[in-house]
Formats: structure tokens, sequence, C-alpha cells
DNA sequence: CTGACGTTCAACCAAGGGGTTGACAATTGC
DNA sequence: GCAATTGTCAACCCCTTGGTTGAACGTCAG
């Protein structure tokens, strides 16, 4: 589970990474502390998640003092979307031809049932 | 972790189990025998993994006498591309409203380092 | 300087994940 | 009927993970 894509899903599958994540695209920078108030949790394990994030490349952290702002980055989300896109599509063409290929058929040959004209 | 975006995530943070939505999406419904070839691991590995798969909604299995196919299903991963291009979409909008903020002010206000008092 | 603040590090624990092997169930072919 | 084929279930092992607590670190305010 070395590779980036295999981070960026295990990251992405915690309910409370995916909702760090939601609250970072619609709030923008937030610290830590900020990030962590909302659970009931430690901020040790927030800190945890955000790591978690961190080297799957979703966030960045920078330091301003003694705060550490954490970013989104939108980079990975989309290597993301691209793998699982692909295989969608190629999922749907294939039905797609398979569908093409049933509806010409002599109308015969039931798989399960008939729907000829 | 009873969700099922957050399972649909955790089945794709495997790299062999990434690897077997590839292969049916490429090439269609196969059995766990010929989907467990070409990987270094036992038989009862791969249904493990098949099975992570169908919980997470990803594959269906049917029965054809002793035969299991394996069916790739689409529709999860709707769910996981909705769900990464919301927030990258909101990122990105953030960005840029950012930036045109920036564009718009008076070119001053250094934000790091400032010489002005 | 000193103390409070924001954050991370380290050690620990319970639970889950990926793999193994062994046994079992169901179907097919001879 | 019997044996081979196809696949699952169950128990086990080891390592990772999500959480805890306790300590430490750097920074800002008085």
């Amino acid at each position: 589970m070395t590779d980036q894509l295999s981070r960026a899903f295990a990251a992405l599958a915690d309910p409370t990474r995916r909702d760090l994540v939601a609250r970072l695209a619609a709030d923008g920078d937030a610290t830590p502390g900020e990030l962590g108030a909302p659970y009931a949790m430690s901020l040790q394990a927030v800190s945890k998640h955000l790591k978690v994030l961190e080297e799957a490349g979703l966030v960045s952290r920078s330091v301003d003092g003694r705060r550490r702002p954490v970013r989104l980055e939108a980079g990975v989300l989309d290597l993301m979307t691209a793998w699982i896109e692909r295989y969608r599509r190629e999922t749907e063409e294939r039905y797609a031809r398979l569908d093409t290929l049933l509806a010409a058929m002599p109308a015969a040959q039931p798989t399960q049932e008939e729907s000829a004209s």
C-alpha cells in the first residue's frame, strides 16, 4: 500500500478524514485546532488524520508561528477521478457493445428473457 | 466504516482489488479462478478480495453451476466520483475567488514580509 | 523570564486487514 | 457412484490503524 493511489483511497475511506477534506474545500485553509473542534476526539487523533491525508498528498501543512495551517491539494483528487472514470467508462462501453450485439442477434437464444422485435 | 462510501474507498485502496476492477472493466465478467490466476496468491485470498468488493457494491456475484461469475457494477463508481468531484470543484472555485480578490487589490499588503511603518 | 497556547511525538491498546492452511459444499464428467 | 473441479468458510498469524494518554517542542503575551 505504498503507491499514491492506494494511500489516497485509504485516506478517504475514513469518514472523519472525508469530513476534514469537505470542510477544507468549503472553508479554505484551517489549523488542526479549528479542524478538530467539532469532533469528540483528542487533538492528537486529528493530527494523525491530517498526517494520513498529507502522506496521501491530499493536504499540505505549512508553518506559521505556532500554527500549522492545513491546505487542501486538489491534484490527487484528479488522479482518483481519472482512475475511477476510466474503468466506469470502459464498463459502460462494454455494456453498450453487448447491447448492440444482442440487438443484432436473430431474435433467438434468450439467455434469461427475450425482447426481440 | 459501515457506510457505502467508506467501504468503496477502502475497497479500492488495495492494488490487487483495483487490478481486479480494471480487468473486469476491460474483459467483462469472469470467475474467481480466472481472476485469481495472474496473482501469486491463494484462491481463498482472491475470494476474500471479491467479497470486499461485493460488500462495497462494486461487484456482484451470481451462481452458474459450480461457477460464481463476477460482474463489475458501475453504480458505486459514480457515487465516488460525485463525492470527489464536488470537493475538487469547491476547492478550485475558492482558489479562483481568491485569485480575483488578490488581483483586485491595490498591489500592496504583502502577506509574509512587510516594510511599511 | 515565565507561563499559556498550538501542535506534534511516543508508547500503548483494541480492532481490523491481508495473507495462509485445512476442511467442507456443490457441480460436473467418466 | 466417485473423483476432480470450483469455490467458500473458518481459524489463525502478523502488521497496520484509529484511538488513547503523557510528555515535549516552539511560539506568543505579559
